[in-house]
RNA sequence: GGUGGGGUGGCAGAGCGGCUAUGCGCCCGCCUGCAGAGCGGGUAUACAGGGGUUCGAAUCCCCUCCCCACCUCCA
């Protein structure tokens, strides 16, 4: 597949050397619920991979939890609990909201406070080359030593010194040598060859990104926020101690914005997932963080979420009228079914072409309703079957699969609650009693379950 | 100031040299005991502005104007 690569600025073909896909994204600081913005770079993330595992690649998926920081030190004094426990309150939270977003575990979650001694291990490496050098205040990364530093951001080291915000530090040989190690004596912190202290910020991405996926893996991706400084300087880090390529394709997300900003905690404007949840429902959330392609900015705006609801809704009531379908007998060679398999396929080969062509997501949903569409259509000239449902599930559900949508699950005994209910209620429409007819289905629709009439039956989705 | 990314119908958003994108919204119908959902049809004379190139440009080139992000912790 192809995909934009921020270090070359030109979209470029990804070429696992050994059929594996490595990725490691940066995940987030757990001092807080995590909202839209996380969101929408994890998601995009986790559609990558689906869609690379549907291609058959065997996809290595590495997220890291940066759960040792200044900022969840601060929340934690405040709320009068320790650090650690803080963060992992907040780990916890993390996998309540993506999981119910359907966002694939990934196969580690690394967490800082587990690996200092990896990163003990490549400071350690780095001081032995010459590449960094302490001072009272800590193990600082020596970036004049580093040719060919901001490489990725493309920023002229010159500028940047000369328009630099960050505190001057007398002991530092360069306003940009970033920290390795800080010395600190408070809780939490370890012992190191240099002194006691807290691991700086960046160290912790390369440490656990080698020691999962190697000195050099496929894509390495965040936020765009975080090009400068963080995925900067871990590249200066990783590769002035290893010499090699740290990651071959280096894939950014664009911001979620409100009002033209930036969505951040620090401008108070967080839509937390929690709450996104509750009102909109996962599918819903994901289809509007795909509706605009990764590399754009996402405007954060109630009208969107309720479009992204709306298709949604289309595409639910597509697949319950073909579950339903399902069980009518089925009409040998139908012509509608021919049809529907025609469309369905061109609609498929569009969505890949889409995907393949740099996360084309936007696109890849204009496909998908085509034949969702028409689908909605037979159903609602009542002419779908067992054959004309079986020709469209598979290939429906590949789409589905790779955007991570899918139907509210229904249990057995849920099932067969609902479908008991909606007999009855058949039964007293016969008998002309609509207003206990109209009755049950105020019940069901209270516990999110629609019904639909069609001309002999009765068809029920659960909303998800 | 530097580095990137943009400006497409009421809104969102593809397209990147010739073929209706798509969705939401809105209007009118159909279906229905009613309702919702769905379906059908219609609506938008769309491509920031100005010059080129071309048989033909939203798509290529030049100029101008405007917006956003990053350059500090940040997904």
């Amino acid at each position: 597949m192809r995909l934009y690569n921020t270090m070359s600025r030109e979209v470029e073909e990804v070429r696992p050397s050994d059929g594996t896909v490595r990725i490691y994204l940066c995940g987030v600081t757990v001092y807080d619920y995590s909202h839209i913005g996380h969101a929408r770079t994890i998601i995009v993330f986790d559609v990558l991979r689906r869609y690379l595992i549907h291609r058959g690649y065997s996809v290595k998926f590495v997220q890291n939890f940066t759960d040792v920081d200044d900022k969840i030190i601060r929340a934690a004094r405040e709320k009068g609990v320790r650090p650690l426990e803080l963060a992992e309150y907040f780990i916890e939270q993390y996998f309540n909201d993506f999981d119910r977003l359907n966002v694939l575990r990934a196969d580690h979650y690394p967490r800082a406070t587990e690996h200092v001694g990896d990163m003990h291990a490549l400071i350690k490496g780095l001081m032995d080359k010459g590449y960094a050098y302490t001072t009272s205040k800590g193990v600082y990364f020596s970036i004049v030593r580093d040719a060919d530093y901001g490489k990725l951001s493309k920023k002229p080291i010159d500028e940047l010194k000369a328009g630099a915000r960050v505190e001057v530090d007398e002991e530092k040989l360069d306003p940009l040598d970033f920290a390795l190690w800080k010395f600190a004596e408070d809780e939490p912190s370890w012992d190191s060859p240099w002194g006691r202290g807290r691991p700086g910020w960046h160290i912790e991405c390369s440490a656990m990104s080698m020691k999962y996926l190697g000195e050099t893996f496929e894509i390495h991706g965040g936020g765009e926020d975080l090009i400068f400084p963080h995925h900067e300087n871990e590249i200066a880090q990783s590769e002035s101690l290893t010499c090699k390529e740290f990651a071959r394709h280096w894939v950014h997300v664009g911001m979620v914005n409100v009002k033209g900003e930036k969505m951040a905690k620090s401008l108070k404007n967080i839509e937390p997932i929690r709450s996104a949840l509750s009102r909109w429902g996962p599918n819903a959330i994901r289809l509007y963080c795909l509706s605009a392609h990764y590399r754009k900015p996402l405007e954060y705006d109630e009208s969107l979420l309720r479009q992204a609801l709306a298709v949604w809704r289309d595409v639910e009531n597509a697949l319950f009228e073909l579950e339903h379908a399902m069980q009518v007998p089925a009409d040998e060679g139908s012509r509608v079914a021919d049809e529907l398999r025609a469309i369905v396929d061109d609609s498929f080969s569009t969505f890949m072409e889409s995907m393949d062509d740099d996360l084309d997501t936007p696109r890849a949903i204009a496909s998908l309703l085509v034949p969702i569409r028409a689908v909605n259509r037979y159903a609602a000239e009542d002419m779908l079957d067992g054959s004309i449902a079986g020709a469209v599930m598979k290939r429906l559900n590949d789409m589905l699969f790779i955007l991570g949508l899918r139907r509210a699950d229904v249990s057995m005994e849920e099932r067969a609650r609902i479908e008991e209910m909606v007999r009855r209620r058949s039964m007293l429409r016969a008998e002309k009693r609509y207003r206990e007819a109209d009755e049950i289905r105020e019940m069901l629709r209270a516990e999110g379950v629609e019904l639909v009439d069609h001309r002999d039956r009765t068809v029920w989705k659960k909303l998800g």
